[in-house]
DNA sequence: CGGGACGTTGACTCAAATCAATAACCGTGG
DNA sequence: CCACGGTTATTGATTTGAGTCAACGTCCCG
């Protein structure tokens, strides 16, 4: 307990020169950390005794350039961050857009420098856990320790959604994808899951979903003429979520020896390319 | 240290039933576990007093099924195992393949039950940490936190590479990026980079590469036609690691700004596409 | 006002999905 | 032993969806 004190204080001391002079710690504690990944709390008393450090990124601003020394994690405390990395080439692929309660920089726990980019997309604000720290607190904090668990296993799962959006064939059906889980996450931040606001452009969408940028466009149009959605710019709402969940469940040719009817996608596609307006369409009801 | 053993006891007694009779542990302990996880051994003795169980699976058997409780985690102790997910259609996503050393079933720790299906592809065996013991035992063993850290961090950068396997456009960059990827995992585990057995099927390889199984048959055939590798059946070898690795470079159409020239793939394709027979390919020497 | 970033739409091309046929392999059972 | 069905892999023919190039409109900021 004394023990604690003292890690926090160092932590405290170690960061500052770390934050870029950006953040000062307005007296927040582990336990309103452990608040924010959704974690059960376990000894609330002992958790608010242990100062963490927060940092503010404003849109556009990186919070940790691909390669650097893999320094501290982070918990995404307030807005919306990206996650990328930069081939030889250029080429910008992203990998995830993280949101409130997400832990940032997991990936860099099994080596020496962050393998991923990461820059904010709004004005945003994290927790900051030096990496030194990560050990001790996860010993003297038990919380901690399994939130980072829950929040490390939450960012895999993440991922793995990420492989299920490019898994689809169709591009709309990727962006209807995406969509839903977006739509799913603002609802876990207590945002409205029916109408958002897209908070990166189409060209960092079109490298999330892996198709080119001008696809990305052409799917929200057709979307919107399915009735599923409608877009102005980066204002998205979601007008039929049943129908959009169906069609986002359209997949590949199944595997053999399940025979099932064509694809949803491929004969609503097809049924609606002699349509010439935004029909309203029935979903397979 | 005595609250250790009561712990590991307890541990045994709860899994046996689990095990389904299948594996008894012989005389495995923690210090095994951490070893294969590659992890830093911190106190050897401690970790040598902590037996740990183990579950043999044959090939083809499965070790949880999609929406399973999630009752415990593994890590892959000798085979190959994949990580997949089947759709409402019938169609098997695979997400992941995993060799020696890495955990299984980390995803399932932010929820109650299992969000993918894992299976053995060869005959394989994996230690098993129970669920209840995950958090205990990272309290009680330093070494065992830090290695479920390092593992499940391990585990999202290999979640990340695959995103970075389906970003490819061409089919053929896309398997050429999966061979190295397996070549560098290979090596890691102490077997041959150049050459070796492929454990899953083209079927399943398409499914992780995102793209028709015919076409990952078509991309061996063109990879070996350009001298990349050599392919019979499952058996693979690397003629030109170098060369192999320059073509897994090449990406989409870079971001703008950067007028870097043609992307090597492309170029690569299409003079290729005169030559009638395995010619000697000289690349951007 | 002009330059730049962003978004949409159209036209054209081509790579990969799809459909189909064949071959090789394997375990089973006559 | 071979015949058989089932699975897997390869290759060819055809179609189509998305990449690419290009033009255009809008908005914002200097």
């Amino acid at each position: 307990m004394n023990n604690t004190l003292q890690l926090a204080e160092q932590s405290v001391r170690t960061t500052l020169g770390q934050t870029q002079g950006q953040g000062r710690s307005p007296g927040l504690t582990m336990l309103d950390l452990l608040q924010v990944t959704g974690a059960p709390v376990g000894d609330a008393h002992q958790a608010a005794q242990v100062p963490v450090l927060t940092r503010r990124v404003h849109a556009g601003e990186s919070l940790v350039h691909e390669g650097s020394p893999a320094e501290a994690i982070f918990f995404v405390c307030a807005g919306t961050f990206k996650v990328f990395c930069t081939d030889v080439n250029g080429y910008e692929q992203i990998l995830s857009f993280a949101l409130r309660g997400e832990v940032l920089g997991f990936d860099a726990l099994c080596m020496e420098s962050h393998p991923t980019a990461i820059t904010a997309l709004e004005d945003s604000s994290v927790f900051v856990v030096l990496r030194n720290d990560v050990f001790h607190l996860s010993q003297v904090v038990p919380a901690f320790s399994q939130a980072l668990q829950r929040a490390g296993s939450l960012s895999l799962v993440r991922s793995r959604d990420q492989v299920g959006l490019m898994a689809a064939v169709a591009s709309e059906v990727r962006l209807a994808r995406f969509l839903i889980q977006l739509s799913q996450r603002m609802a876990h931040c207590g945002q409205s899951p029916r109408r958002f606001h897209l908070r990166m452009g189409r060209r960092e969408l079109a490298s999330l979903l892996g198709v080119a940028h001008e696809t990305v466009s052409r799917s929200f149009t057709a979307l919107a003429s399915w009735g599923l959605i409608e877009v102005s710019d980066r204002e998205v709402e979601i007008r039929d979520m049943d129908g959009l969940q169906a069609f986002a469940r359209s997949t590949r040719r199944p595997a053999e020896g399940i025979h099932a009817e064509r694809s949803v996608g491929k004969v609503m596609r097809r049924s609606m390319a002699g349509r010439r307006q935004g029909a309203v369409l029935r979903l397979a009801a």
